[in-house]
DNA sequence: TCTATAAATGACCGCCGAGTCACTTAATCT
DNA sequence: AGATTAAGTGACTCGGCGGTCATTTATAGA
């Protein structure tokens, strides 16, 4: 009786279908906790709750599920970011402390931050990968920040600035969120507040990009 | 007699005072290029023209060894720039614009620049190397930055401005400026301008932090 | 010249993880 | 039910590297 109802349970079961996306799940969990080259694949095929030859059975090899993570994972999360400021238009001060904030809120604040720390990590060792990233996400935020600033500078908004380089000063410090949840956060006393630092980085920056300096411009505002 | 001169010259030498330093800049080479976990200590060994055996007379294992090559370069030389920035005293515009430009000079345009980056890439499978980063490295820095901050805002130089959270901005295209180099250079048309990125980000640094918009205020310079 | 010593070494160990393969077995088809 | 197929697996190989150790040898000093 019990027998049979421990016999009726099989070892495992085919799910085809299911594999490849649990994979990917699982991989992307584990390349952002340990990085490319210290991910274990018996890890990520056991967290999808599966032996490691059977990944193989899906993807060709570590390289290769690494690239199907990125592309799986990096495209359409900021697709997403992009498509919902082309909704909402506005003055260019307001386009652009949405564009950061959504970025802060949706990335940096989410796992999906593993994934440019990541990229920065294993650039160097993997060059195709660097590639992919810059061409499909850094151009389109780079097109985002640079239209925004011109823009603004065009309607008389914010003072001209050095706009191919300035778009980086722009980003760098999401940019530096990032790094540092993932690297030191664990070594400060207290947890790095996201709002606060956004905000800190849209005083200094709008202060920096405003033509005049009247009392009611000083501060900045979300409305 | 080609025989005997083959023998005259010992297999190997005693240089107990060279050794540490010369396996020490050997380190650095080899860290920087492969990155802490891929970085072989035979290689290391045999750089410096050495057996990996000797190294560990040295150098207690791999992790000391990283140490002792991040203490030997980033540590002493922050230490020197905080020297020579004491020994040069100014207007706290000045100062930051002194402290930033040889943080770009001396590390962003060196090999040196390879080692922030390692330690952002390791830092979650090695985590004893980012705390050693961070209590060594960046305190210093924040240090350096917070106490140009207060010093110029209490002079009236500088806007009042959350010093906690802006030391971290003004930090960030500095390290986004090492982390282009190492990780997205070599897919732009052309090399990234540390001058002309250092320059976008003190005009718009500048601007945000002056307290008055007098004309004459409005263009940040060296003199 | 001889000796003491510590600098230097080659060979080795143990562990780890990517990738492989012969085999098992769940599900499907007839 | 029996045969077929392909999903899944455990056990294996192979190469690499951090770290160790018994031994060799350069060299300073008596």
């Amino acid at each position: 009786m019990s027998m049979s109802a421990v016999l009726s349970q099989p070892r495992w079961q085919r799910r085809a279908d299911a594999r490849p996306q649990e994979l990917l799940e699982a991989a992307l969990t584990v390349f952002v906790e340990r990085g490319y080259a210290a991910a274990r694949l018996e890890e990520v095929a056991s967290r999808a709750g599966v032996a490691k030859a059977t990944l193989y059975r899906y993807y060709e090899n570590k390289l290769e599920l690494f690239k199907a993570v990125v592309r799986n994972s990096l495209v359409s999360g900021f697709d997403e970011v992009a498509k919902a400021q082309a909704g909402e238009p506005g003055g260019a001060r307001e386009q652009l402390i949405r564009l950061l904030t959504a970025f802060v809120q949706r990335i940096a604040g989410s796992p999906l931050s593993g994934i440019p720390k990541l990229v920065i990590a294993e650039a160097s060792n993997f060059p195709e990968i660097a590639r992919f990233y810059h061409e499909e996400v850094i151009q389109r935020g780079r097109a985002m920040v640079i239209g925004v600033l011109r823009q603004g500078a065009a309607a008389g908004e914010f003072r001209s600035v050095d706009a191919d380089y300035a778009w980086r000063i722009v980003i760098a410090p999401l940019l530096l969120a990032i790094i540092w949840k993932h690297s030191f956060q664990a070594f400060e006393p207290e947890p790095m507040d996201f709002e606060r630092h956004l905000e800190a980085h849209l005083d200094l920056l709008f202060n920096g990009l405003a033509p005049s300096r009247n009392e009611e411009d000083r501060q900045w505002t979300r409305n």
